[in-house]
DNA sequence: CAAGCATATATCCGCTATGCGTATTAGTTA
DNA sequence: TAACTAATACGCATAGCGGATATATGCTTG
């Protein structure tokens, strides 16, 4: 390419008013953890392209519409207004990954509580629970499977996305607050244990995350104990953001 | 919002041939390390808005590119060809954040040798160095100063693009090889050590960073030593990405 | 050419975090 | 009341790290 094209290829895309535009969307990976079990909310497509197989909930980006907000509008539309944590992702961009047009989207990860996700699929009937496969641990794509034990395949690059979502959720769980918006307003050490094993998919040692979890200044005893249960009643906890060291470091909210 | 008008709404976006699309481009922070400071690259504004401030190099994604593409046609063209290791960022989208239009920005981060940002700023006399200040540890937008000390305010939202890139950066400056984009082929552990000391802002611990650099597995020793020193000279180091464990986890690489 | 110097490299010590096992406590159930 | 389960507390060995110190090596200088 001699530099007089680029050039030239600068200039006729400097005002972007007269060329076409590439469509811009959010995609949203709706988390949570039924059972235990890493499990996200798809949709599926009865149409081309990718006629039958599962999508992520999505939408285009309005013109008056920040991020964030598209993000929150299909939330509340395809998820029945369900409470999450919204965290933007990673930005897809390959020319290819939609035949019908040129599509970029901007995938959103939704951390659903329980009760949140159970409310979701109750409101939304359309939404087919699938969960993530254990084996899901290395790199590459994902599988994911319905209650039955179906393979569900995902349409567009949605199997990327749901891998890169993972990778950074595992890669930023023990070192800011994401975990806590897995779990309800008070929660036991046990729970929030559990919640970290799920989504590490590995055991973790007992004291030592009590030790660890306790000495972050996170976690705030309401004197509080859980009830109904045929043991030793556990603590209840309240997550408290520390000031002095911020629970995200590098999060989002970039604006 | 009735469930009804939000279902209109999402039904008058479900084409958008028909209606207006944002635009969508994407900005570089070109970052070296001249004289063991962050500097990055920067071009001003010679029209409104913001005529007279200094702002990221950037372009318009074309409608048959790629993401990563349109990055490294901007680096290509506002940059001379420099290499660099590119990486996308966060995807800022506030509806006002440029005055003439909508205008959604993908972020990238460009990491520079020392060569390349000296042959960046050569061949390309338009770029502006502004040194990164050091007090810029916490949150916030970040300040810019030129190399005589004058502020260099920075045009649109780039302050908090910069403020985040700086953020991620150290936080992920430990745990994957980003680090080495910043060195040359060879180099020595005092070398590398004074990347991480410049990005982080703080000293740190010479036998604590040399054990955990080479316990690590990404450090082949060549021995070859350097030349032209006037005390002993240190051996020289090339990076070996390790197989067992990837060098980055959470990193982009997307598609 | 020998002494001095600056920095790389290696070794040692103490503190802290962590893995892991074990004892104790507090509820429920038989 | 005894057995059982899981929470909580404690003890201990090990690994990693901050920090200081000692040794090695090449250049400079008198």
């Amino acid at each position: 390419m001699s530099r007089t094209e680029s050039e030239a290829a600068f200039l006729a895309r400097y005002d972007p008013a007269d060329y076409a535009r590439p469509a811009v969307a959010v995609d949203l990976m709706l988390l949570g953890l039924p059972g235990g079990r890493p499990t996200i909310l798809l949709l599926q497509r009865d149409r081309h392209p990718h006629a039958g197989r599962h999508a992520l909930p999505g939408g285009f980006v309005g013109i008056d519409e920040a991020l964030d907000a598209a993000a929150a509008r299909v939330l509340h539309e395809k998820a029945g207004g369900a409470r999450a944590h919204l965290e933007q992702l990673y930005t897809f961009g390959a020319v290819e990954r939609d035949p019908r047009m040129r599509i970029i989207t901007v995938a959103y990860l939704a951390l659903l509580t329980e009760a949140a996700f159970a409310e979701a699929l109750a409101r939304a009937p359309a939404l087919h629970p699938g969960t993530i496969a254990a084996s899901s641990a290395g790199e590459g794509p994902v599988t994911v499977h319905a209650i039955d034990g179906a393979a569900l395949p995902l349409a567009f690059d949605h199997a990327e996305i749901v891998a890169l979502a993972l990778r950074r959720l595992r890669g930023k769980l023990d070192t800011s607050a994401v975990g806590f918006s897995l779990l309800p307003e008070l929660f036991t050490l046990r729970q929030l244990q559990d919640v970290h094993e799920a989504i590490l998919g590995t055991r973790l040692n007992k004291p030592a995350f009590r030790r660890r979890m306790l000495d972050r200044g996170w976690l705030e005893p309401t004197g509080r104990f859980e009830t109904g249960t045929s043991y030793r009643p556990a603590e209840l906890y309240r997550f408290r953001p520390n000031p002095s060291h911020p629970p995200s470091p590098t999060l989002s909210q970039g604006e």
